[in-house]
DNA sequence: GTGGTTGCAAAATATTTGCACACTC
DNA sequence: GAGTGTGCAAATATTTTGCAACCAC
């Protein structure tokens, strides 16, 4: 499957982010690409561990991180590391800082007039939205220019 | 600050899902309602251990789940036991089962036309919306009437 | 008294780190 | 050859569980 075009490809990604193309940066880049859900690492470690057997856990979690860190993919969730309590229970959304995680409450009112979506996959009932502003707070903004 | 008024609310509180009010119970509903972000559950058992110095940190987790599961608290995040990685580069939404936790792509053009917040906090700089659409998944409604 | 609840300690799960060796340029 | 990246194993962080003692009804 790995096509020339693809290996290229990730070799100009690879040099626009600064860091090295190698072996097993090119199959656990692949493997995200060709998945089209939302994986854990572990997920992509048992993928890429078929077509690379000797690859470490340990790898993963460091390119997962990288790809993060370099924009090559995104966490679908910030805040996977520990369970947040919701303790405010006025409807609000949340502004949340894409650096250092933290959460601001944002009022509803300032999102407000938005719908419930239409077109729902076939039996999935719509009960609430969760909305996050993602974004960078004030003071990790000072941080880098 | 522990008043009447106050107990006898968690009390029906109780009632009302089912389980037993106890002196731990309390407190830490009472710290979860005094608080007024989004704590971790280290965060809540040191405040609770404060004022109830034996409280040990196991219980603080069944009391959140155990409030959790009966909606007397919710949580910020549905995906924080694992980190989730987006492979799907359109742009997109989610609809999340409350209760599987399944996370389904929703095509960006079924939530369109939302516009970026104003009456931002000082100097957040907002970037991009993160949407959720909570509910209940097919194969889940099925299991509870 | 009975059944649910707590505290403790141990286990399970998820993630990070230190370091020797290997690879890329 | 210099510096980055990998694999392994150990460490850390987070959450869950088994069980005896305890509390609410």
């Amino acid at each position: 499957m790995t096509s020339t075009v693809q290996f290229e490809h990730f070799d100009a990604l690879c040099k626009e982010a600064g860091i090295t193309p190698t072996h097993q940066r090119l199959v656990i880049w692949q493997t995200l690409t060709e998945m089209h859900d939302h994986p854990s690492p572990e997920d992509v470690y048992r993928r890429v561990k078929s077509e690379l057997p000797t690859v470490s856990l340990a790898t993963v979690y460091k390119n997962i991180h990288l790809f993060v860190d370099t924009g090559l993919f995104r966490e679908v969730s910030m805040f996977h590391g520990t369970l947040r309590i919701e303790t405010n229970s006025e409807p609000h959304h949340h502004l949340v800082c894409r650096k250092c995680k933290a959460i601001l409450d944002l009022d509803a009112d300032d999102l407000s007039g938005f719908p419930l979506p239409q077109h729902l996959p076939e039996g999935f009932v719509a009960e609430q939205l969760s909305i996050d502003v993602l974004g960078l707070c004030a003071t990790c903004r000072q941080g880098k220019p």
